[in-house]
DNA sequence: CTAACGTTTGTCCATTCGGTCAAAATTCGA
DNA sequence: TCGAATTTTGACCGAATGGACAAACGTTAG
C-alpha cells in the first residue's frame, strides 16, 4: 500500500450518496469513455443535479481517479489467487474460469479499465508498472516453477498471462462484436458456457489432434 | 458491397489533401477516441487550418465515418486468406502470424477499431453484423471442415476465431500495459517475436505436456 | 490578361461542458 | 425546540468546441 492521505471523515448521507454516484460513474464512463462523458450524466444517472455532485467529488477526474484506484485491486484478485497448492492445470484452469466469470459479471469494470488503457493510461500507467508489474512478476515465477517441474509445457510465463487476459476480457470489451458474430440465435447464457469450454480446450491442449492413448 | 453514392469527382489537391487528413484523424483518433479528439487537433497534424479542413470533410463524423469504412475491409483481410488449400494447421499459423503482424504495423488502426467496438460500435454496427458476420460464418464452415477431417480438434470455430482476434491485437490495444509489465528490458522488436513463439506454441499445442513420441 | 474556379483563412456564432457561488432547504445534536 | 452544520439547488461564468460564412488568395484555361 503507498501512502494514502488519511481517509476523511465522512457522514453517512456522504458515504452513501459517494457510492450512489460512484455506481452511475461507472455506469457512464464504461460506455463512453472519460471524455466523452458528462458530468451531467452522471448527476444524472445518479438522481441528482450537477453542483449537487460536485458536492461530493471536487471534479470529473476525482470520480474518475477513486473509481480506478478501487477497481485495480478488484481486478487483479483473481491473478491473486493464483498460487502454488494444488495441481498446476486445475490452478491454471480455474484462473481462466474466474477471469472469465469477471468478463461477465462485471464488463463495465472491464470496459472502464480498457478504456483507460487504450488511451494510454494516462492516470494508472505508475500503478501498472509498479502493483501490477511487481504482481506479475510474481506469478510468473510461481509459473516458472510449475515448467520447471515439467507440470506444464515451457513457455513465456507473462505472454501466458497476457492471452489469459486477452481471451476473458475480450467477452466483455468487444461484447457487441462478438453478438453481432455469433448472431442473435445464440446469445445468453450460452455464449459463456460455450467461451469457457472453448477456452480451457485451448489452454489445456491446444488444437493440434492428440494421439490416442 | 452494399450500394455507395457514385464517387463525387475530386481534383489532385483534393484527393491528396483528403488522404493528408486522414493520416492525421487516424493518429488522432487512435490516441484519444472520437469525442476525446477535437478538430483542430486533427487540422493542426494534417498542417492546416480547421475551416480549410472542413472544406475537404463535412464534418467530423464524416471524416471519422470514411476512416472507419476503410478500416473494416484492411481488418479482415488476413482472414480473407484463410482458405482451404494447404494444411490446415500451417493455415491458421499463419493467420495468427498475419494478425499479430497487422497489430505490430498497424497499431492505430487497431485502436480505432477498438475504440468503436468499446462504445458500442454505434456507427459500424451495421457492418458487423452483416458483411463481418458473413465472413466469419464463411470461414468457420471451412474450419469446421478441417475438424470434420481430423486435422485439428474438434471445436467451436467462431470462439477460435474470437481468440485469435483478442491474443493478437492484445498487443497493440493493450500496448501500454504489455510494455509496462515486461518492463523497459524485454522491450523493442523482441517482444512481438516472443509473443509470436508463444502464441504458436500456445494455439498448436496448449499446455498440457506432451508424452515423447 | 482576365474571368471562372478552386483553395485558404479570419472572424464569428451557438452550444456544451466543467466548475463556482450564494442562497435556500434540510438534517441533526444539544 | 433551536441553532449550527450539512445538503441541495438555481443561476451564472469562462473556456472549449463544432461548424458557418464571406472575403481573400491562388491557379489556370481561354
Amino acid at each position: 500500500m503507498t501512502a494514502a492521505a488519511a481517509a476523511p471523515r465522512r457522514t453517512r448521507i456522504q458515504q452513501e450518496k459517494r457510492e450512489l454516484i460512484l455506481e452511475a460513474a461507472l455506469e457512464v464512463f464504461s460506455a463512453h469513455g472519460f471524455r466523452g462523458s458528462t458530468i451531467d450524466q452522471i448527476a444524472e444517472a445518479a438522481g441528482m443535479s450537477k453542483p449537487n455532485l460536485l458536492y461530493y467529488f471536487r471534479s470529473k477526474e476525482d470520480i474518475h481517479e477513486t473509481l480506478m484506484q478501487r477497481l485495480l485491486d478488484t481486478w487483479l484478485a483473481p491473478l491473486r489467487e493464483l498460487d502454488n497448492v494444488g495441481d498446476p492445470l486445475t490452478e491454471l484452469r480455474g484462473y481462466i474460469r474466474r477471469k472469465l466469470e469477471m468478463a461477465r459479471d462485471y464488463p463495465r469494470e472491464s470496459r472502464l479499465f480498457a478504456n483507460e488503457i487504450l488511451q494510454g493510461a494516462p492516470r494508472i500507467k505508475p500503478m501498472l508498472e509498479g502493483d501490477m508489474k511487481d504482481l506479475v512478476d510474481e506469478k510468473a515465477e510461481v509459473i516458472k516453477g510449475w515448467m520447471r517441474d515439467g507440470k506444464i509445457v515451457q513457455t513465456d510465463p507473462w505472454h501466458l498471462i497476457f492471452s489469459i487476459w486477452a481471451t476473458t476480457q475480450h467477452y466483455a470489451d468487444f461484447d457487441v462484436q462478438v453478438r453481432a458474430v455469433l448472431g442473435p440465435d445464440r446469445d445468453g447464457e450460452s455464449r459463456f458456457e460455450a467461451a469457457a469450454h472453448f477456452l480451457e480446450q485451448l489452454f489445456l491442449d491446444g488444437l493440434r489432434p492428440r494421439r490416442k492413448g
